[in-house]
DNA sequence: GTCTATAACATGATAGAC
DNA sequence: GTCTATCATGTTATAGAC
């Protein structure tokens, strides 16, 4: 999967932070993880851990932006789709034991006061995910406004619920905002999906 | 306000924590905060960085676990009350510049698949918020089960879009995920104010 | 209960041979 | 581009004087 020795650190880097954080993640591990010596790292990144982090961060942030999208893809209804994306994510968390989350989670509110440089990267990866998303329940019929907001909830509903059944070790958390979340938006319509959707690039 | 060496750890803790996470936070930071030497804190807390951790966080899950009631408690409709409750969180983000948040989200992506004793302390926090808060929504008058979803998708909304207003330094997500999650419950009455409060203790 | 000194090891980063 | 050795510092934790 990962060919150049660049690609297997920042694949390295998304897994290992995803588990246990930024600051929990040594350049040591990433090493290890990735099978090069330390000294490659900071030879194909020489802003060291925190440039690996960066794009780590871009990369998986691309990665996760369609999920919202792939899912929505398959239903003609806004509230059907939401407790879509809700119920599906409750079934792969609890497939994977409850570890399935991306990595710019576990690092956003690590570093959102104490790494600016990558907390910016973080906020480049929402905005991202909150234009691609729009844009898409756009293509899908919905006006701008609404599609942003409901973009934005989704995403942040998605993030909490995440957070708590990981931590809780029970997917509730994931239902419950989806019931919450969904019921509203019955009855109004998703257009038929038209045209290639477009990753929106964070970096 | 601190007035035991023994809490002013614990609240040196809480502070740091949730700004850094768990791994960003040493000892010496811990010491220096707290103003006390490194050998007391192993005199009061022989389990080291997780002892104090835990502590802290079932401390700071007991304080915030009365934030939503609270807020509630301004309003007898419960539209009107998840919309004040986003509402409210967004001006406090504001005023403080974007750091207004527990240090129980802060750690739990964190150790949640790395130190399974921290875990368990932000799984207790959660469950403790989310009784309470259902006891708390059940005695306005809501069915168990309602009260329930609504108190553990209020969390997770909260946590999620604190999440995102932090990294993009913006309360748009707050107030977004207030006006999806709101409109649905519009109409529905919460009844007056019964009784006293009573915390549930996470420990 | 307070505080200093220190052990034993991990950390991010660099230099430079290959 | 790969890899080893190493620096200076920081890490958790302990021992033991006061």
């Amino acid at each position: 999967m990962a060919r150049s020795t660049r690609e297997s650190i920042v694949t390295a880097a998304a897994e290992l932070m995803r588990r246990k954080g930024y600051a929990g993640v040594s350049m040591k591990d990433l090493a290890e993880a990735a099978g090069a010596p330390i000294g490659s790292l900071y030879h194909h990144f020489r802003g060291g851990k925190v440039q690996i982090a960066r794009e780590a961060l871009a990369n998986a942030g691309l990665a996760y932006g369609l999920l919202i999208p792939t899912v929505v893809d398959g239903y003609t209804d806004l509230g059907a789709a939401i407790d879509g994306v809700f119920t599906q994510a409750a079934h792969d968390m609890a497939d994977t034991g409850f570890a399935n989350m991306c990595p710019v989670a576990s690092v956003a509110g690590e570093v959102a006061d104490t790494v600016e440089e990558l907390r910016s990267a973080t906020c480049d990866v929402f905005t991202a995910w909150i234009d691609g998303g729009a844009a898409y329940f756009a293509s899908r019929g919905l006006d701008e406004p609404l599609a942003r907001q409901v973009t934005t909830a989704l995403i942040a509903g998605l993030e909490g619920a995440f957070l708590l059944a990981r931590a809780m070790r029970d997917v509730a958390p994931l239902l419950a905002t989806g019931a919450t979340m969904a019921p509203q938006y019955r009855g109004i319509a998703l257009a038929p999906r038209t045209g290639t959707r477009v990753a929106v690039d964070a970096r």
